[in-house]
DNA sequence: ATTGATTATGCAAGTTGCGTGCATATGGAT
DNA sequence: ATCCATATGCACGCAACTTGCATAATCAAT
């Protein structure tokens, strides 16, 4: 019904087993007596910045090591890609993301546990997010 | 016409020369071409913190002496508000913000007297610039 | 390249929330 | 108690948000 009861439990419900379409995820909330159509929840991923990886949907955050690092991603409008680390690590993570030189990244700042990444435009926020994630992981 | 606006012009007003009143207030508003009651000038005035003293109305915090470090704050754009600080104190002030975890941050880096400030969107800068304020004074 | 599956999005309708003025209550000073 | 200054409940209008539908764009597999 409201909207952020439904990102809620498309959270829980992604947390709790992978998911493979919008069109399942759309079922499962209707099983769990929230309606909605593909629409909603495609924007609803996009808003929680949920992403696609290894054929389901996943949170691109981490609650302890296995990333070298690499703690989470967010974005920040239209141009700008925000990474946590672990502290102390933002510029080791920033040089890995570098040295994979992707075409979308304009330029990145490291931090203590943070690095800011330039990119073009939304759709490239999206592309990048996708890269790096799948790069440390 | 615009709140935005009128409230930028309140400023200007009150920086310029001593106001005792709303009422007075609210017809300069008009001779510069604002239209506005005086139920807005009070509820503008709550909003940007103004305070009467001394049977005139003034800024609080003018000044950034005695803020631990915080001169100013700015914005660029939507998504980016910029902090400086007395030099040498960016990352104190950094660590401050950020052990205050305001949800609209998506992260901040610092260098020697500026801080970069990320946030998602124009209503988020807004509410951070508010918060950032009230942390410090 | 073509097809089928999946995801994103322009548009329109419904709904919500914000900004505002009016009227009036509250507060303060003498 | 009265007068002046300021705050606020209420209602209205407008702008922004949310959503579904239909369809476009993208992706995967052959």
């Amino acid at each position: 019904m409201n909207k952020r009861d439904r990102q809620q439990k498309i959270l829980s419900l992604i947390r709790a087993k992978p998911i493979a379409t919008q069109e399942t995820l759309r079922e499962l909330l209707e099983n769990a007596g929230v309606a909605a159509t593909q629409s909603s929840v495609s924007r609803d991923l996009e808003e929680l910045g949920v992403v696609k990886h290894h054929g389901h949907y996943t949170l691109p955050r981490t609650n302890g090591a296995g990333a070298r690092g690499l703690v989470s991603l967010d974005l920040a409008g239209d141009n700008l890609v925000v990474a946590r680390t672990h502290p102390g690590l933002a510029s080791a993570v920033a040089v890995e993301i570098d040295a994979a030189t992707f075409p979308e990244i304009v330029g990145t700042i490291a931090g203590e546990d943070t690095i800011f990444i330039a990119v073009r435009d939304q759709k490239a926020e999206r592309a990048v997010i996708k890269s790096i994630w799948g790069l440390f992981s």
